[in-house]
DNA sequence: ATATTATTTGATAATAATTATTATTTAGTA
DNA sequence: TACTAAATAATAATTATTATCAAATAATAT
């Protein structure tokens, strides 16, 4: 699993130690790709990992978001997830699978960008512009595409 | 107070009882500009009503969700906050003072919905599309603007 | 106006998600 | 291999929210 030597000195990088714990939920994370909640990676990696308590997942994911390796978003219902991919992007939550998708569009990106970059914000430092869709997933087999 | 009997008459037309404690957190939920959560709502109205219990101000804002005569929103720490505004509209999230500033802004809505309608949605209902920009407020005593 | 009744409320308990505490263990270093 | 600061497991506590249910009340009928 080259996966997990990558991860090692991710963690390296940040300073912080490679412990198993992390190595293992980080890779959870990444692994599971529609933004799990706390609860679903510790029951993604129970079976292999028994020893590792829920506290450490919710500890260990909120060092991860600290040090720059992991997002976190509210689903509309306001309960946490995390999310590997850091880079700013949209999201789709599906109101009835509660699912949360990755949305990624150079052109709608660009288009709001350009739109701020000719508004005056006054008092304000925007760090992050973000577009979330919301909508209800109808066949539950098929996936959810915008193109 | 001409607000209150406007409020009574919505409450009638949903099919709700216009009961004290609905007409009272209705108007606070009114009055209070920066999207108050469930306990904001409780302190602002305590000092007058002092009988009125925080279950019954959860369990009235959730009625008035449920009946379309109030809107439901998580901050991006997860707490649900009440907005009285019903039509679609952006949210600037305060991180450091957690305010939720209201955003609306013509141009950008035509700019969104004319750019989704060029799209293909596969296996999705949209339900409706927002725009969240996170950001510091500089000056605590002044106001955010984006114009 | 009064009685009737389905709804709503207040008090309280319960739950869900998350965070704190602390003794024990471990990764990184010497 | 030993040392030590940091991390973890077990557990308790907290926060936000929802459920329960007897008592109160708004809307309707008399
Ligand atoms: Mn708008
Ligand atoms: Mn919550
Ligand atoms: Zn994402
Ligand atoms: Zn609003």
């Amino acid at each position: 699993m080259q996966k997990l030597t990558n991860i090692k000195s991710q963690l390296k990088e940040a300073g912080l130690k490679a412990t198993h714990q992390r190595l293992v939920i980080m890779n959870a994370v990444k692994e599971m790709s529609d933004h799990p909640s706390a609860e679903k990676v510790f029951s993604s990696i129970k079976a292999n990992n028994p020893s590792i308590s829920l506290g450490t997942v919710y500890k260990t994911l909120e060092t991860l978001v600290n040090n720059g390796l992991l997002a976190k978003v509210a689903t509309r219902e306001g309960q946490m997830r995390y999310d590997p991919r850091l880079d700013n992007h949209g999201h789709i939550y599906l109101t009835n699978t509660k699912e949360l998708v990755d949305y990624y569009d150079e052109e709608l990106d660009t288009l709001i960008i350009d739109f701020f970059k000719r508004k005056r914000v006054n008092n304000l430092k925007i760090k992050n512009i973000s577009v979330r869709i919301n909508g209800e997933k109808l066949d539950s087999n098929k996936e959810v595409l915008i193109k």
